[in-house]
DNA sequence: TTTAATCCCGAGTAATTTAATCAGGTTTAA
DNA sequence: TTAAACCTGATTAAATTACTCGGGATTAAA
């Protein structure tokens, strides 16, 4: 999650690397990877192979829900032990089925009811982004310097 | 929860060993005992020792609400990854924690407006709970045959 | 007063999930 | 030709969850 809205915050000068995202966010090179082999397959970024090349999403912001994101890396948000299917105790439901069917649902129309856009929107995070891109151009400026 | 909500259906005749609980939800008995030990910390339980003796609510089931219970045992509902403190990256918020955050509180509000004895009243749980007690019922009737 | 039902406690284990590493590729702009 | 970037599969590490095990303490009832 942290990673596509990482993406929607730098899509404006072309294709992002995931090495930069990999820098911003602390997250290591090799799991984005796995991450986005995930996010490619769920048709929610389309890749760009060889130099100056990365990652851009295959839609508008607005139209990317956060709830599609964890889908597609999670296969689903789902609270009970049976992922749904009812089987929980022996192939019975157990006494607490509905209650987590219910709050699963809760959960999905939640994160159904935010897109990428709304995040990016939002001042908070806004100042969180620009504290790392600052970090990383300090960092840049640094090692040429030595 | 599954135990609490046994619990509460039983809570009929006097105090509900462990051993019951465990014999109609299929959950160990130890495992149990670890629970019950942090429900009682938690002052939603009381337990009474010796023969003829178990837990017991502490309170009436209407004033038991589920996420009570969830934070007797799990010591909080939380989605993110920094216990809502806001170090998630190197000492300083991370790009999604106020998501996640709003997330909580919204996990929080849902689990908090259902308790205990709302889910005593419903249909489908009661079917299952009679479901479980014919099934004892049958067992221990076979035993005593053999 | 003995017994057995029951709660109580702490240490250890197994399975699962999540996050990550590693060691190789392939593609393609420069 | 080179290096930047994506691609893939195998393996590992850490954390969590569910559970086992081996005892001990309390107390109602026989």
């Amino acid at each position: 999650m942290t990673a596509m809205l990482d993406l929607a915050l730098n899509a404006q000068d072309g294709p992002v690397p995931l090495a930069d995202i990999s820098e911003r966010q602390g997250i290591s090179l090799s799991y984005l990877e796995q991450l986005f082999a995930k996010l490619r397959r769920g048709k929610l970024v389309n890749s760009v192979r060889g130099p100056g090349g990365g990652y851009q999403l295959a839609y508008e912001p607005e139209s990317i829900q956060i709830v599609q994101v964890i889908d597609a890396v999670n296969e689903s948000v789902d609270a009970t032990r049976c992922q749904g299917v009812g089987d929980c105790q022996g192939g019975d439901e157990c006494l607490t089925h509905r209650l987590w069917c219910d709050l699963s649902k809760q959960i999905h129309d939640f994160l159904s009811g935010i897109s990428l856009a709304d995040l990016v929107a939002r001042q908070e995070i806004q100042k969180v982004a620009l504290r790392q891109s600052q970090r990383v151009a300090n960092k840049i400026q640094a090692s040429s310097v030595e």
